[in-house]
DNA sequence: CACGCGTGGTA
DNA sequence: TTACCAAGCGT
């Protein structure tokens, strides 16, 4: 329910705090290619950014343009993703190479709808890409805009555990109108919502629109409602999976049916996971009881 | 639409 | 120490 006013001087003291405060990460200097963006929004879902910078930049040093990873069998895209979790996406990365490389000529597609078609670009990173990369005016919303909206506009602690209609269109009415400011308002509400507005311990004495938040006014109240149950481990097949994973990961060629159950004496729970592997495409398997990652090459 | 999917740092 | 959390996606 901001004025036009209002909204002016939202726009104005975060694009002038991103100004400042902003990080330098290498997705985002003038020579970032598209395709670097690409892989960096990929990685970065759901994956901090301490934890992916070292790895991007070797993904850039080995494979600069799409076509360089799609030439690549998928397996090398398993690997050198590391320990960045949900190892799926390296898988969808590749693929996305490869569709780049078929579809598009090896050009990352530069709209927000052509983007939408590639294999692991949901609504989030496809506005992202064809913002930060092309500069198109969309609405980019990720769970740094949902948060910080929540509480600036709305004045609740957390925004919902899913994103509204009415929180969508918030968040489209703040989108500058222009497509340059608007590409940076939309960095730096994700920004002050990554290094500021933080979920656990906001803080907020160094936040710039402190004056105007709707959830501060308010005298900054707790969260209305059941508290957000986070995710099991312990003893889920996502440790399995992972652990299993890791032992394909760190071999260099491929690994015995032995080294496999060595993993885990929990036999059920561990062929289960290891057929779900092999169904997501993760795992290959080899004649003799031999395990690998999706077309590794036979080591000499 | 609710759920499954990795990993490790932090309050 | 142990939950919680981090630029989501696909089914």
């Amino acid at each position: 329910m901001s004025s036009r006013a209002a909204t002016e001087r939202l726009h104005e003291r975060v694009l002038e705090w991103y100004s400042t405060a902003a990080r330098d990460l290498p997705w985002r200097t003038d020579d970032a290619t598209p395709w670097g963006i690409f892989v960096s929004e990929v990685m970065l879902q759901q994956t901090p950014v301490a934890r992916v910078l070292p790895v991007w930049v070797e993904w850039m040093r080995r494979w600069p343009t799409p076509t360089d990873l799609a030439a690549q069998p998928p397996g090398e895209a398993v690997r050198a993703w590391g320990r960045l979790g949900y190892p799926r996406r390296a898988l969808r990365l590749h693929a996305a190479a490869v569709a780049i490389t078929e579809r598009f000529d090896g050009a990352v597609p530069s709209t927000e709808a052509e983007l939408s078609t590639l294999p692991g670009v949901g609504t989030y990173t496809a506005a992202a890409v064809a913002t930060f990369a092309f500069g198109e005016r969309t609405t980019v919303v990720d769970t740094n805009v949902r948060r910080v909206l929540a509480r600036a506009v709305t004045g609740d602690a957390y925004a919902a555990p899913s994103p509204t209609r009415a929180e969508l269109e918030t968040a489209a009415a703040l989108v500058p109108l222009e497509a340059d400011r608007a590409r940076t308002w939309s960095v730096a509400v994700m920004e002050l919502g990554a290094l500021v507005c933080s979920s656990r311990s906001p803080r907020c004495d160094a936040c710039p629109i402190r004056a105007l938040c709707a959830w501060r006014l308010a005298g900054s109240p707790a969260h209305e409602g059941p508290p957000r149950r986070g995710q099991a481990w312990e003893g889920t097949d996502r440790q399995m999976r992972g652990a299993l994973l890791r032992v394909l990961r760190e071999s260099d060629g491929p690994v015995s049916r032995e080294r496999i159950e060595a993993v885990s004496s929990l036999a059920l729970q561990r062929e289960r996971c290891l057929d779900s592997l092999v169904a997501d495409g993760l795992v290959e398997p080899l004649a003799r009881g031999f395990y690998q990652l999706p077309g590794a090459r036979e080591a000499s």
